[in-house]
DNA sequence: CGGGATCCCCCGAGATACTG
DNA sequence: CAGTATCTCGGGGGATCCCG
């Protein structure tokens, strides 16, 4: 059984051998979000030692899960990018986030939320909300520690992206802890959230509760405890 | 950073935490058919060492996923069983399992189709064919490699389970290699398969249609090439 | 005989330094 | 900026041993 390999002929070992070593899944988290340079993707993973780095995005290259290109034009930078195999994942990987989000309960001492994080949040709790179905466009931007989204709610489909918005209808900043979390997963109702200072709102303030219906995260009632 | 953390924040990374380790999401699959003795999942697990599977049903026994429980009567072996916690993941493993299987041509030297990922392939590939809608219950057996497992269709409704079934409508005995994978793809029909001897059918021949329709496995189109 | 524990070896991850 | 080189060390692979 060298190195990688499970040795059995099914789905879920073969997806293991691809995504199961340490940080495979969390930098194919970030290039999902959009094409990055190394050194974008050492900055977004905090911790990962650079020959880490260097190993994995050869292996995924190997794998057919990323392209290395050198950027046309002027600058001369390399980017990464997800191949089509790759944007596969995206269900499987939300499925994967939403599930460990359940789980979630309070940041524990130290952790952070990046960019890549705070996309793929909006994105899979978009997918567990209300269907929105609005009039018109809505634009939110969601600030939480260092890290900037946006989300984009358009008739019944939202697309969630990286960085600021030039003009949204309501801005989001989420104080550390876990208020935000808990207003997402709908134990903490809007309104008590800005009341407690857990996020601060400027714009359009009425919209605060459509978002709050439209983004939702799954909150696990069953952390303990066998199957029923 | 110490071991298994990350740092981050964040649904997938919490996710890769807690299954990111060898071996650890095999184990998940194997009970997730059903409660298991230590050494089913050793046997089930070729090449698993044992102190490894030791290690990892303790740290889901921590972790909130796994219970070991002392079952009840004369018998005095200890079993694992999931958790409900546990449960939870299925979605998230069969979207996995089926990313995976897309990217699957040929098995390789030495793969194994052990029951577990039989029974797994069975499920997943049900949710990927056309839902049946039978008028009766009808029942399969499939065989491959040493596994057995058998699916039951009742309405649009298909479960999967290890093992015989007492009266199987449709027998399917798939040969080693590719063959079956890919009539489970459409890639290759029935009457093929049949005819080339790469399944060898016995029961009710004529619902061998009936099954091909029902379960289905994705097959990945791009296997190279940057994302469009 | 089921359910592990123990030992040794070595690969791979973590950390740091350095270079095209 | 985009990695490579080098070192250390913990954890996985493999075999064997142990205990109720």
């Amino acid at each position: 059984m060298r190195t990688r390999e499970y040795g059995q002929f099914c789905g879920l070992a073969r997806a293991a051998e691809l995504l199961g070593q340490r940080w495979t899944m969390l930098i194919l988290r970030d290039l999902l979000v959009g094409p990055r340079r190394y050194s974008d993707l050492a900055a977004g993973l905090p911790g990962i030692p650079t020959n880490v780095l260097a190993a994995r995005l050869k292996e995924l290259e190997q794998d057919g899960l990323v392209v290395r290109q050198a950027r046309g034009g002027g600058d001369r930078a390399i980017v990464y990018q997800v191949t089509g195999r790759a944007e596969e994942l995206v269900p499987a990987l939300d499925a994967l986030a939403s599930w460990g989000a359940a789980g979630m309960r309070v940041p524990r001492e130290g952790e952070v939320v990046t960019e890549a994080a705070l996309v793929t949040a909006l994105r899979v709790a978009a997918a567990g909300g209300r269907p929105p179905g609005v009039r018109r466009a809505v634009t939110y931007v969601v600030r939480a520690g260092e890290a900037v989204a946006h989300a984009i709610v358009s008739g019944t489909r939202v697309t969630a992206g990286p960085g600021e918005h030039p003009a949204p209808d309501l801005t989001i900043v989420a104080r550390s802890g876990p208020g935000f979390r808990e207003m997402l997963a709908g134990t903490l109702g809007a309104d008590e959230a800005v009341a407690e200072g857990v996020i601060e709102v400027s714009g359009d303030k009425a919209l605060l509760a459509e978002f709050a219906a439209t983004f939702r995260v799954p909150y696990s009632p069953s952390l303990t405890g066998p199957a029923a």
